[in-house]
DNA sequence: GTAGACCTTGACATCATGGCAAGGTTTAGA
DNA sequence: TCTAAACCTTGCCATGATGTCAAGGTCTAC
């Protein structure tokens, strides 16, 4: 299979086949006389993994740390969730500090006219700088 | 005042100053004749502004726009709210996509035993390539 | 034999920011 | 007056995940 279908197969386009290549992510892999990647279906399996992982936030070397004991047959199951708990972790506090500024607009909107008039307390805010009390 | 004054009042570092130079967010300043740039205080002024709306979540695209804005004083206060609203509906995007992800690690990390054992309805889903149904 | 689809590598762009290096300037103190 | 420290300058490289483009080789179907 070459990495066009590869691509299809998993999800993952051909670009970032290469790329997770380089990472090392998938091992490397055997090539046609022409120098063309052949991939077996469980390089695709391996690459719908990433893809997954990626859709649910890993950065590329948590994807790795889930790979290695996906690979590992006789890991323990808490190293798996302690990777995952730290990104919901992670992603908690990305999420409110995005709904901390969320709050901050959507109040500062409200009182904005939003019409022809110049007076806008949104730039007000801007130009003071300053975060408005709670 | 030089940069690094300038830096310490605004709250934005002295590469990113002379990086907002470059994209024309801070207007060209005067140089001292060493060549140091000098600053006044309505700089700071604009500098303050800046780091308040990145921190707002604003690319610099957007703050450019608002200080276009901020400055004409004949401004409709409807474009304001208009790019706040953008913005906060990109927010809005952003924030459930994380959501999402956290659900569902927090589903997964729920079911997983997190003890010695190899089982794991983590590695599992990631390994199935699909997305659990709600 | 040839067109079109496919593959290769590599370079560059994104976005906001940090870091480092090599060199010039200013200032405070001995 | 000399010097060290603190400051400034420009420029290059790096981040992370992905896309795009280019120049060139290969395979396939007609």
């Amino acid at each position: 299979m070459n990495i066009g279908q590869a691509s299809r197969q998993s999800g993952v386009s051909a670009k970032m086949i290469r790329h997770y290549e380089t990472l090392g992510l998938v091992p490397g892999v055997t090539r046609s006389t022409a120098g063309y990647r052949q991939y077996a279906d469980a390089t695709v399996h391996t690459l719908r993994f990433i893809r997954r992982a990626r859709d649910l936030g890993f950065d590329t070397r948590e994807v790795s740390g889930l790979l290695q004991l996906w690979r590992d047959k006789k890991r323990p199951s808490a190293q798996v969730k302690r990777i995952a708990q730290q990104h919901v972790d992670d992603l908690a506090h990305r999420i409110a500090a995005l709904q901390g500024m969320q709050r901050t607009l959507e109040h500062l909107a409200h009182r904005c006219h939003g019409d022809q008039r110049p007076d806008c307390p949104i730039l007000d805010d801007l130009a003071r700088g300053a975060a408005s009390p709670p």
